[in-house]
DNA sequence: CTAACCCCTAAAGTATACTTCAGGGTCAAG
DNA sequence: CTTGACCCTGAAGTATACTTTAGGGGTTAG
C-alpha cells in the first residue's frame, strides 16, 4: 500500500493532481489509514499512467472517464473503445482542417506583404479590415464555441 | 453616432461582447449621451469586423490587441505585422504537428482493433496501459501547459 | 523538542472568450 | 400610464485541467 506522495512520484503527477483526479472520479483510493492518509494499491499507479497516456493521444478527462468505465465493464466490447478512438480521430481531423485553412490564409497574406512599408498600406491589415469572401468555402474557421 | 445595439447588429456580435471588448481595451466608445448610453462612430463597426476576421484566422484577443496597436502606430512597419502573422503560422504548424502525431497513433491502434472481442483484450486499452516508447520521437504530444 | 517533511480539507485562482444574472434606469408607442 | 424594447453596472458562471492558498495535523531524525 502506497501513500499519495509515492503514487504521485511513480505516476509522474503531483499529489494535488491525484486529489483532483479523485474528486473527478478518475482514481479511487483503496482506503485510509488511522490518521486519515489515503492508501493506494499499485494498480493506482497503472491507472495514472493510463490517464496520462490517454491525454497524450488527445483524450480529455471526460473521455478518459468513459474509457475507464468501458475498461471496467466486462460486458463492453473492444468495438466500443475503437468507436471512441475513431470519434477522437475525426475530431482531430476537423481541428487539423481548421488550422490548415487558417495557416494557408495567413501564409498567403504574409507572402503578399512587402519587406518594408508603413502599416497604413499593409496587405494583412487590409485583408483583416475587409471581407474575406473570396475564401468562403462554407464553414468559418472559428471553433464551434457558442458565438454571439 | 450609433448606440450599442446597432453596432452589435452591424458587427455581428452581442452587446455583451461589445461591452466585454471595451473592458478588454479592444474597442473604444466615442462617448456617452445624457442618459449614459454609449455612442459609437461607424469606425467601431469596422473595428469589430477586424477583430472577428483576425479571430477567424487564429489570432487571440491578446494578439489582436497588439495588431490594433500596430495599426494605430504611424511609426510601425508592415514587417511588424507580418512578423506576428509568421509567428502565428509557426504556432499553427506546431499544433498541426501535434494533432497529426496523435491522430496517427490512434489510427494505428484503431487499425489493430479486431471487429469484436471483449475489452479485456483490447489493443487500444493495452496500448494505453503500457508505455508508448516505440513512438518516442522526442517531444510529448501534450500541449505545453504546466505539467505536474 | 523542534525542524523538516509528509498528510488533510475546502475554496479560490489560472487562462480564454465570452455569457448570464441580478437589479435597475430610459424611451417610444398606444 | 403601462408595456416592451433598449440601455446601464458589477459580479458570477461556463469549460478544461489543474495549481495555489489558507489553515492545520502527523511523523521522524537529530
Amino acid at each position: 500500500m502506497l501513500n499519495i506522495g509515492e503514487v504521485a512520484r511513480r505516476g509522474g503527477v503531483s499529489v494535488e493532481t491525484l486529489r483532483y483526479y479523485e474528486r473527478e472520479g478518475l482514481v479511487e483510493v483503496a482506503g485510509r489509514n488511522a490518521n486519515g492518509y489515503r492508501r493506494y494499491g499499485d494498480d493506482a499507479v497503472r491507472q495514472i499512467r493510463f490517464i496520462k497516456h490517454a491525454q497524450e493521444v488527445g483524450f480529455t478527462l471526460k473521455d478518459i472517464k468513459e474509457l475507464l468505465s468501458l475498461k471496467a465493464d466486462p460486458g463492453a466490447s473492444c468495438c466500443d473503445v475503437r468507436g471512441r478512438a475513431e470519434e477522437k480521430i475525426r475530431e482531430m481531423e476537423a481541428k487539423i482542417a481548421v488550422l490548415e485553412r487558417m495557416r494557408s490564409i495567413l501564409a498567403d497574406w504574409a507572402a503578399a506583404c512587402p519587406d518594408t512599408g508603413p502599416v497604413s498600406r499593409c496587405p494583412i491589415l487590409d485583408a483583416l479590415e475587409n471581407e474575406m469572401d473570396e475564401r468562403r468555402g462554407g464553414m468559418s474557421c472559428l471553433p464551434p464555441g457558442r458565438g454571439a
